[in-house]
DNA sequence: TAGGCCATCTGGTCCT
DNA sequence: AGGACCAGATGGCCTA
């Protein structure tokens, strides 16, 4: 008879060798899952950095970005202050004229000319030398 | 409502 | 690599 557990009895034996060859492969399969989980955490990690580093890239560009926004929205108001400006140089242009950037260089422009003119007529009146050319000039100094 | 104007965003290029 | 400059796209506002 069997006395229980023995493994010299054949059929306890082979539930005893059984047995042990089912720790074994429990054992062979717990530490293989271990190296398994070890490189899928490991890819994991890798995963997640490689995720984290593609975000912070993102964040980056997107910093990046919004910086390159604000030179451009400076940049530009620079330009509108400076079209202001030629603006309220311009003679007979009342301040509250709405003028677009279009109009306000248009205007300038013909203003040059205008100066230009000016100028030239000046020169031949200058080869005059009459004395009242002179006065003219000085009193149209606050053109400059 | 169409058209003009403007501010802003964006991607490309050039320069330092 | 980062900034300046530029031109195109887009959306909002205003006016005839």
């Amino acid at each position: 008879m069997s006395t229980g557990s023995t493994p010299s009895d054949p059929e306890d034996d082979e539930i005893f060798h059984g047995s042990v060859s089912a720790n074994m492969r429990n054992i062979t399969y717990l530490s293989t899952r271990r190296y398994l989980d070890k490189d899928l955490e490991d890819e994991g990690v890798e995963r997640r950095i490689h995720r984290l580093s593609k975000a912070h890239q993102k964040e980056s560009r997107q910093s990046q970005r919004n910086a390159a926004n604000a030179r451009e929205r400076a940049r530009m108001r620079v330009l509108s202050k400076a079209f202001s400006r030629l603006k309220t140089s311009l003679p007979w242009v009342p301040a509250d004229t709405k003028l677009s950037k279009l109009d306000t260089l248009r205007l300038a422009s013909s203003y040059i000319c205008h100066l230009r003119q000016i100028l030239q007529e000046d020169r031949l009146e200058d080869s005059f030398a009459h004395p009242v050319s002179l006065v003219r000039n000085f009193s149209n100094s606050h053109y400059w």
